[in-house]
DNA sequence: CCGCAAAGCTATGGCTAATAGCCATAGCCG
DNA sequence: CGGCTATGGCTATTAGCCATAGCTTTGCGG
Protein backbone atom coordinates (compact mmCIF):
# COMPACT_ATOMS: atom_id res chain seq x y z
CA UNK A 1 0.00 0.00 0.00
CA UNK A 2 1.47 3.40 -1.04
CA UNK A 3 2.64 5.22 2.05
CA UNK A 4 0.66 8.38 2.71
CA UNK A 5 3.85 9.80 4.67
CA UNK A 6 2.28 10.22 7.93
CA UNK A 7 3.91 11.72 11.07
CA UNK A 8 3.15 12.29 15.03
CA UNK A 9 2.68 15.92 13.95
CA UNK A 10 0.65 15.06 11.13
CA UNK A 11 -2.16 13.29 13.12
CA UNK A 12 -1.66 16.00 15.47
CA UNK A 13 -2.73 18.40 13.07
CA UNK A 14 -5.86 16.41 11.70
CA UNK A 15 -7.10 15.91 15.18
CA UNK A 16 -7.39 19.86 15.43
CA UNK A 17 -9.03 20.67 12.82
CA UNK A 18 -11.84 18.06 13.50
CA UNK A 19 -11.98 19.46 17.16
CA UNK A 20 -12.07 23.17 15.70
CA UNK A 21 -15.05 21.81 12.90
CA UNK A 22 -17.17 19.48 15.24
CA UNK A 23 -15.57 19.67 18.82
CA UNK A 24 -13.69 17.81 20.96
CA UNK A 25 -16.91 15.23 21.12
CA UNK A 26 -15.79 14.92 17.04
CA UNK A 27 -12.34 13.75 17.86
CA UNK A 28 -12.36 9.68 17.04
CA UNK A 29 -9.49 7.99 15.81
CA UNK A 30 -11.90 6.53 13.13
CA UNK A 31 -12.55 10.15 11.53
CA UNK A 32 -8.91 11.20 12.61
CA UNK A 33 -8.08 8.31 10.14
CA UNK A 34 -10.15 8.97 7.71
CA UNK A 35 -9.34 12.21 7.21
CA UNK A 36 -5.87 11.35 7.14
CA UNK A 37 -6.84 8.59 4.19
CA UNK A 38 -5.72 5.64 6.44
CA UNK A 39 -7.18 3.14 8.35
CA UNK A 40 -7.65 3.79 11.96
CA UNK A 41 -5.10 0.99 13.63
CA UNK A 42 -2.84 2.68 11.48
CA UNK A 43 -2.74 5.56 13.87
CA UNK A 44 -0.82 3.58 16.17
CA UNK A 45 2.06 3.78 14.51
CA UNK A 46 2.31 7.01 14.91
CA UNK A 47 0.41 7.90 18.47
CA UNK A 48 1.06 4.82 20.65
CA UNK A 49 -1.34 5.34 23.31
CA UNK A 50 -4.31 5.55 20.83
CA UNK A 51 -6.97 8.23 22.07
CA UNK A 52 -5.54 9.22 25.32
CA UNK A 53 -2.40 10.01 23.76
CA UNK A 54 -3.81 12.56 20.91
CA UNK A 55 -6.03 13.70 23.95
CA UNK A 56 -2.98 14.68 25.55
CA UNK A 57 -1.16 15.92 22.44
CA UNK A 58 -4.28 18.53 21.68
CA UNK A 59 -4.18 19.55 25.03
CA UNK A 60 -0.38 20.86 25.06
CA UNK A 61 -0.33 22.06 22.24
CA UNK A 62 -3.69 24.67 23.06
CA UNK A 63 -1.96 25.42 25.90
CA UNK A 64 1.54 26.11 24.58
CA UNK A 65 -0.61 28.69 22.14
CA UNK A 66 -2.75 30.04 24.46
CA UNK A 67 0.74 30.57 26.79
CA UNK A 68 2.18 32.02 23.47
CA UNK A 69 -0.73 34.34 22.77
CA UNK A 70 -0.64 35.61 26.20
CA UNK A 71 3.64 36.24 26.24
CA UNK A 72 2.93 38.35 22.78
CA UNK A 73 0.04 40.26 24.25
CA UNK A 74 1.75 41.65 27.29
CA UNK A 75 5.22 42.29 25.54
CA UNK A 76 5.92 45.84 26.11
CA UNK A 77 3.49 46.52 28.40
CA UNK A 78 2.48 46.67 32.27
CA UNK A 79 0.36 46.89 35.06
CA UNK A 80 -3.33 47.79 34.21
CA UNK A 81 -2.38 48.03 30.58
CA UNK A 82 -0.28 44.65 30.59
CA UNK A 83 -3.76 43.20 32.42
CA UNK A 84 -6.02 44.26 30.14
CA UNK A 85 -4.34 42.88 26.81
CA UNK A 86 -3.75 39.70 28.93
CA UNK A 87 -7.57 39.25 29.46
CA UNK A 88 -7.85 40.55 26.00
CA UNK A 89 -5.62 37.66 24.68
CA UNK A 90 -7.34 35.20 26.45
CA UNK A 91 -10.25 35.61 25.72
CA UNK A 92 -9.61 36.40 22.30
CA UNK A 93 -8.27 32.99 21.57
CA UNK A 94 -10.98 30.76 23.24
CA UNK A 95 -13.89 33.12 21.24
CA UNK A 96 -11.32 32.38 17.96
CA UNK A 97 -10.84 29.07 18.90
CA UNK A 98 -13.69 28.05 21.14
CA UNK A 99 -13.61 24.21 20.70
CA UNK A 100 -9.85 23.99 21.13
CA UNK A 101 -10.22 26.16 24.30
CA UNK A 102 -12.96 23.87 25.33
CA UNK A 103 -10.58 20.27 24.83
CA UNK A 104 -8.59 21.82 26.88
CA UNK A 105 -9.87 20.98 30.86
CA UNK A 106 -10.68 17.25 30.09
CA UNK A 107 -7.08 16.57 30.09
CA UNK A 108 -4.86 14.82 32.59
CA UNK A 109 -3.49 17.39 34.75
CA UNK A 110 -0.68 14.23 35.80
CA UNK A 111 1.56 14.52 32.57
CA UNK A 112 5.19 16.61 32.88
CA UNK A 113 4.85 18.04 29.45
CA UNK A 114 1.39 19.36 30.09
CA UNK A 115 2.50 21.12 33.09
CA UNK A 116 5.42 22.29 31.73
CA UNK A 117 3.46 23.85 29.22
CA UNK A 118 1.23 25.62 31.67
CA UNK A 119 3.85 26.57 34.07
CA UNK A 120 4.63 29.08 31.10
CA UNK A 121 1.24 30.30 30.75
CA UNK A 122 1.25 31.17 34.74
CA UNK A 123 4.47 32.13 34.32
CA UNK A 124 3.65 35.14 31.99
CA UNK A 125 1.02 36.22 34.36
CA UNK A 126 3.45 36.01 37.26
CA UNK A 127 5.19 38.67 35.30
CA UNK A 128 3.07 40.84 35.03
CA UNK A 129 2.09 41.19 38.44
CA UNK A 130 5.60 41.78 39.03
CA UNK A 131 4.41 45.13 38.23
CA UNK A 132 1.78 45.56 41.11
CA UNK A 133 4.81 44.53 43.57
CA UNK A 134 3.78 40.68 43.80
CA UNK A 135 5.51 37.90 44.63
CA UNK A 136 5.88 34.84 46.36
CA UNK A 137 2.74 33.30 47.73
CA UNK A 138 0.76 36.66 46.80
CA UNK A 139 1.57 36.25 43.71
CA UNK A 140 0.39 32.85 43.32
CA UNK A 141 -3.05 33.66 44.96
CA UNK A 142 -3.05 36.75 41.97
CA UNK A 143 -2.28 34.77 39.58
CA UNK A 144 -4.67 32.00 40.36
CA UNK A 145 -7.15 35.02 40.58
CA UNK A 146 -6.36 36.41 37.12
CA UNK A 147 -6.53 32.87 35.70
CA UNK A 148 -10.03 31.83 37.50
CA UNK A 149 -11.70 35.36 35.92
CA UNK A 150 -10.02 34.86 32.60
CA UNK A 151 -10.82 31.19 32.41
CA UNK A 152 -14.28 31.46 34.00
CA UNK A 153 -15.34 33.76 31.14
CA UNK A 154 -13.78 32.57 28.66
CA UNK A 155 -15.41 29.22 29.31
CA UNK A 156 -18.89 30.66 30.14
CA UNK A 157 -18.74 32.94 27.43
CA UNK A 158 -17.40 30.75 24.86
CA UNK A 159 -20.33 28.06 26.27
CA UNK A 160 -23.54 29.83 25.60
CA UNK A 161 -23.97 30.15 29.04
CA UNK A 162 -24.19 34.09 29.23
CA UNK A 163 -28.09 34.39 27.78
CA UNK A 164 -28.93 37.44 28.41
CA UNK A 165 -28.79 40.65 25.81
CA UNK A 166 -26.22 41.96 27.23
CA UNK A 167 -22.87 43.46 25.18
CA UNK A 168 -20.19 40.66 26.10
CA UNK A 169 -17.50 43.25 25.45
CA UNK A 170 -18.46 45.44 28.26
CA UNK A 171 -18.96 42.45 30.60
CA UNK A 172 -15.21 42.15 29.86
CA UNK A 173 -14.16 45.19 29.97
CA UNK A 174 -15.92 45.42 33.94
CA UNK A 175 -14.01 41.91 34.39
CA UNK A 176 -11.08 44.42 33.62
CA UNK A 177 -11.72 46.56 35.94
CA UNK A 178 -12.81 45.31 38.86
CA UNK A 179 -9.43 43.02 38.06
CA UNK A 180 -7.38 45.69 37.89
CA UNK A 181 -8.70 47.37 40.60
CA UNK A 182 -8.03 44.41 42.57
CA UNK A 183 -4.83 44.24 41.94
CA UNK A 184 -3.64 47.71 42.48
CA UNK A 185 -4.93 47.40 46.51
CA UNK A 186 -3.18 43.57 46.65
CA UNK A 187 -2.35 43.16 50.10
CA UNK A 188 1.25 42.84 49.18
CA UNK A 189 1.74 40.66 52.51
CA UNK B 1 -39.44 -11.25 35.01
CA UNK B 2 -40.06 -9.55 38.66
CA UNK B 3 -40.90 -5.38 38.32
CA UNK B 4 -38.00 -3.71 39.85
CA UNK B 5 -39.97 -0.40 40.36
CA UNK B 6 -38.23 1.32 38.16
CA UNK B 7 -38.92 5.40 37.59
CA UNK B 8 -37.49 8.12 36.12
CA UNK B 9 -36.43 9.79 39.33
CA UNK B 10 -34.21 6.21 40.37
CA UNK B 11 -32.53 6.18 36.73
CA UNK B 12 -31.44 10.23 37.39
CA UNK B 13 -30.58 8.67 41.05
CA UNK B 14 -28.42 6.53 39.51
CA UNK B 15 -26.92 8.46 36.66
CA UNK B 16 -25.73 10.70 39.99
CA UNK B 17 -24.31 7.97 41.68
CA UNK B 18 -22.48 6.95 39.09
CA UNK B 19 -21.24 10.35 38.25
CA UNK B 20 -20.24 10.96 41.36
CA UNK B 21 -18.15 7.73 42.23
CA UNK B 22 -16.47 7.74 38.51
CA UNK B 23 -17.40 10.88 36.71
CA UNK B 24 -18.99 12.19 34.05
CA UNK B 25 -17.62 9.78 31.55
CA UNK B 26 -18.32 6.96 33.56
CA UNK B 27 -22.18 8.07 32.88
CA UNK B 28 -23.22 5.37 30.10
CA UNK B 29 -26.49 3.46 30.21
CA UNK B 30 -25.41 -0.13 30.34
CA UNK B 31 -23.36 1.18 33.58
CA UNK B 32 -26.30 2.35 35.01
CA UNK B 33 -28.60 -0.83 33.78
CA UNK B 34 -26.30 -2.78 36.04
CA UNK B 35 -27.12 -0.23 38.42
CA UNK B 36 -30.61 -0.64 38.78
CA UNK B 37 -30.74 -4.14 38.09
CA UNK B 38 -32.47 -3.82 34.53
CA UNK B 39 -31.10 -4.78 31.02
CA UNK B 40 -29.77 -2.10 29.05
CA UNK B 41 -33.24 -1.49 26.69
CA UNK B 42 -35.42 -0.72 29.69
CA UNK B 43 -34.31 2.35 30.52
CA UNK B 44 -35.62 3.93 27.19
CA UNK B 45 -38.94 2.87 29.33
CA UNK B 46 -38.14 5.66 31.61
CA UNK B 47 -35.90 8.07 30.29
CA UNK B 48 -36.92 7.88 26.38
CA UNK B 49 -34.36 10.02 24.40
CA UNK B 50 -31.51 7.54 25.67
CA UNK B 51 -28.20 9.01 26.98
CA UNK B 52 -28.16 12.71 25.83
CA UNK B 53 -31.80 12.62 27.74
CA UNK B 54 -30.17 11.08 30.57
CA UNK B 55 -27.20 13.78 30.43
CA UNK B 56 -29.65 16.66 30.42
CA UNK B 57 -31.66 15.48 33.14
CA UNK B 58 -28.46 15.62 35.15
CA UNK B 59 -27.22 19.11 34.08
CA UNK B 60 -30.75 20.20 35.18
CA UNK B 61 -30.77 18.62 38.22
CA UNK B 62 -27.24 19.73 39.22
CA UNK B 63 -28.02 23.58 38.51
CA UNK B 64 -31.14 23.01 40.43
CA UNK B 65 -28.91 21.89 43.71
CA UNK B 66 -26.56 24.35 42.83
CA UNK B 67 -28.80 27.65 42.51
CA UNK B 68 -30.46 26.42 45.77
CA UNK B 69 -27.40 25.75 47.75
CA UNK B 70 -26.46 29.39 46.72
CA UNK B 71 -30.70 30.53 47.79
CA UNK B 72 -29.67 29.76 51.13
CA UNK B 73 -26.57 30.74 51.16
CA UNK B 74 -27.16 34.59 51.09
CA UNK B 75 -30.69 34.15 52.81
CA UNK B 76 -30.10 36.89 55.49
CA UNK B 77 -26.55 38.28 54.63
CA UNK B 78 -26.39 41.57 52.33
CA UNK B 79 -23.45 43.08 50.01
CA UNK B 80 -19.58 41.88 50.49
CA UNK B 81 -21.39 39.37 53.48
CA UNK B 82 -23.57 37.85 51.00
CA UNK B 83 -20.68 37.95 48.27
CA UNK B 84 -18.85 36.07 50.32
CA UNK B 85 -21.78 33.34 51.68
CA UNK B 86 -22.05 33.27 47.73
CA UNK B 87 -18.65 32.71 46.67
CA UNK B 88 -18.63 29.96 49.40
CA UNK B 89 -21.46 27.93 48.73
CA UNK B 90 -20.16 28.00 45.09
CA UNK B 91 -17.09 26.51 45.56
CA UNK B 92 -18.20 24.50 48.12
CA UNK B 93 -20.69 22.48 46.19
CA UNK B 94 -17.99 22.13 43.46
CA UNK B 95 -15.59 20.75 45.91
CA UNK B 96 -18.34 18.56 47.93
CA UNK B 97 -19.47 17.19 44.38
CA UNK B 98 -16.11 17.48 42.28
CA UNK B 99 -17.67 15.19 39.24
CA UNK B 100 -21.12 16.76 39.69
CA UNK B 101 -20.03 20.00 39.08
CA UNK B 102 -17.82 18.46 36.14
CA UNK B 103 -21.18 17.23 34.73
CA UNK B 104 -22.91 20.31 34.00
CA UNK B 105 -22.74 21.55 30.36
CA UNK B 106 -19.58 23.67 28.54
CA UNK B 107 -21.68 22.87 25.14
CA UNK B 108 -24.37 25.57 24.49
CA UNK B 109 -27.65 24.26 25.46
CA UNK B 110 -31.08 25.58 24.21
CA UNK B 111 -32.81 23.39 26.58
CA UNK B 112 -35.79 25.14 28.24
CA UNK B 113 -35.64 23.17 31.65
CA UNK B 114 -32.06 23.80 31.85
CA UNK B 115 -32.29 27.40 31.21
CA UNK B 116 -35.02 27.63 33.66
CA UNK B 117 -32.66 26.64 36.48
CA UNK B 118 -29.78 28.58 35.20
CA UNK B 119 -31.91 31.28 35.24
CA UNK B 120 -32.89 30.94 39.25
CA UNK B 121 -29.17 30.41 39.60
CA UNK B 122 -28.66 33.97 38.28
CA UNK B 123 -31.22 35.45 39.85
CA UNK B 124 -29.95 34.37 43.08
CA UNK B 125 -26.62 37.09 42.25
CA UNK B 126 -29.07 39.55 40.78
CA UNK B 127 -30.65 39.59 44.22
CA UNK B 128 -27.63 40.02 46.08
CA UNK B 129 -26.08 42.72 43.51
CA UNK B 130 -29.34 44.83 44.57
CA UNK B 131 -27.66 44.87 47.95
CA UNK B 132 -25.06 47.51 45.39
CA UNK B 133 -27.54 49.56 44.04
CA UNK B 134 -27.45 47.32 40.92
CA UNK B 135 -30.01 46.47 38.56
CA UNK B 136 -30.61 46.72 34.83
CA UNK B 137 -27.67 46.09 32.68
CA UNK B 138 -24.77 47.26 34.65
CA UNK B 139 -26.60 44.19 37.10
CA UNK B 140 -26.47 41.91 34.54
CA UNK B 141 -22.49 42.77 33.32
CA UNK B 142 -21.57 42.49 37.66
CA UNK B 143 -23.70 39.08 37.82
CA UNK B 144 -21.62 38.07 34.87
CA UNK B 145 -18.91 38.74 36.88
CA UNK B 146 -19.54 37.44 39.72
CA UNK B 147 -20.73 34.10 38.04
CA UNK B 148 -17.11 34.06 35.59
CA UNK B 149 -14.83 34.14 39.09
CA UNK B 150 -17.23 31.34 40.85
CA UNK B 151 -17.00 28.95 37.77
CA UNK B 152 -13.56 29.66 37.28
CA UNK B 153 -12.04 29.28 40.34
CA UNK B 154 -14.17 26.13 40.89
CA UNK B 155 -13.30 24.70 37.68
CA UNK B 156 -9.66 25.11 38.05
CA UNK B 157 -9.65 24.34 41.65
CA UNK B 158 -11.43 20.88 41.56
CA UNK B 159 -9.59 20.27 38.03
CA UNK B 160 -6.38 20.31 39.50
CA UNK B 161 -5.03 22.95 37.76
CA UNK B 162 -3.76 24.67 41.00
CA UNK B 163 -0.11 23.07 40.93
CA UNK B 164 1.64 25.07 43.77
CA UNK B 165 1.59 24.59 47.09
CA UNK B 166 -0.40 27.66 48.04
CA UNK B 167 -2.72 27.63 50.53
CA UNK B 168 -6.73 27.63 48.11
CA UNK B 169 -8.93 28.77 51.21
CA UNK B 170 -6.70 31.37 51.29
CA UNK B 171 -6.88 32.18 47.34
CA UNK B 172 -10.44 32.06 48.02
CA UNK B 173 -10.47 34.87 50.45
CA UNK B 174 -8.57 37.13 47.79
CA UNK B 175 -10.61 36.60 45.25
CA UNK B 176 -13.62 37.18 47.18
CA UNK B 177 -12.05 40.82 48.24
CA UNK B 178 -11.68 41.24 44.52
CA UNK B 179 -15.24 40.94 44.05
CA UNK B 180 -16.59 42.81 46.94
CA UNK B 181 -13.93 45.67 46.32
CA UNK B 182 -14.67 45.73 42.20
CA UNK B 183 -18.86 45.76 43.54
CA UNK B 184 -18.29 48.67 45.95
CA UNK B 185 -16.60 50.63 43.36
CA UNK B 186 -18.86 49.55 40.11
CA UNK B 187 -20.09 52.22 37.84
CA UNK B 188 -23.31 52.71 38.60
CA UNK B 189 -24.04 54.06 34.97
C1' DC C 1 -61.71 -11.61 36.35
C1' DC C 2 -60.19 -9.94 32.34
C1' DG C 3 -58.21 -6.57 29.20
C1' DC C 4 -54.56 -3.76 28.23
C1' DA C 5 -50.93 -0.49 28.99
C1' DA C 6 -46.66 -0.41 31.08
C1' DA C 7 -42.35 -2.52 31.97
C1' DG C 8 -39.50 -5.87 31.42
C1' DC C 9 -36.84 -9.00 28.06
C1' DT C 10 -33.88 -10.86 23.80
C1' DA C 11 -32.10 -10.10 19.38
C1' DT C 12 -29.95 -7.27 16.19
C1' DG C 13 -27.29 -3.61 14.04
C1' DG C 14 -24.06 -0.13 13.81
C1' DC C 15 -20.92 2.60 16.03
C1' DT C 16 -16.33 2.93 18.76
C1' DA C 17 -11.30 1.65 20.47
C1' DA C 18 -7.85 -1.52 20.61
C1' DT C 19 -4.89 -5.71 19.62
C1' DA C 20 -2.79 -9.28 16.65
C1' DG C 21 -0.67 -10.61 12.81
C1' DC C 22 0.42 -10.06 7.88
C1' DC C 23 2.51 -7.59 3.84
C1' DA C 24 4.69 -3.86 1.27
C1' DT C 25 7.92 -0.23 1.15
C1' DA C 26 12.18 2.50 2.08
C1' DG C 27 16.55 2.97 2.81
C1' DC C 28 20.87 1.34 4.53
C1' DC C 29 25.03 -1.50 4.13
C1' DG C 30 28.00 -4.92 2.81
C1' DC D 1 23.39 -4.46 -6.57
C1' DG D 2 21.11 -7.74 -3.25
C1' DG D 3 19.27 -8.43 0.76
C1' DC D 4 17.76 -7.07 5.51
C1' DT D 5 15.62 -4.47 8.92
C1' DA D 6 12.61 -1.05 10.41
C1' DT D 7 8.57 1.17 9.39
C1' DG D 8 4.02 2.10 7.92
C1' DG D 9 0.37 0.42 6.02
C1' DC D 10 -3.48 -3.32 5.97
C1' DT D 11 -7.41 -6.86 7.46
C1' DA D 12 -9.56 -9.41 10.97
C1' DT D 13 -11.10 -9.76 15.47
C1' DT D 14 -12.63 -8.70 20.18
C1' DA D 15 -15.07 -6.13 23.35
C1' DG D 16 -17.98 -2.38 24.77
C1' DC D 17 -21.21 1.05 23.73
C1' DC D 18 -25.99 3.07 22.16
C1' DA D 19 -30.16 2.35 19.97
C1' DT D 20 -34.33 0.12 17.77
C1' DA D 21 -37.67 -3.63 17.01
C1' DG D 22 -40.62 -6.71 18.62
C1' DC D 23 -42.03 -10.24 22.05
C1' DT D 24 -43.63 -11.45 26.88
C1' DT D 25 -45.07 -10.70 31.26
C1' DT D 26 -46.86 -8.15 34.93
C1' DG D 27 -50.29 -6.05 37.57
C1' DC D 28 -53.63 -2.32 37.80
C1' DG D 29 -58.47 -0.57 36.86
C1' DG D 30 -62.95 -1.30 35.40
Amino acid sequence: MPRVGLTPAGVLGHALDLIDETGPEALTLAAVAARAGVATPSLYKHVSGGLPELRRLVAVRVTEELAEALAEAVLGRSRDDAVEALLGAYIGYAERHPYRYAALPQAPQEDAELRRAAARLVGVIVAVLRGYGLDGTEAIHAARTVRATAHGFASLATGGAFQLAADLVVTQQRLVRVLTEGLRAWPTA
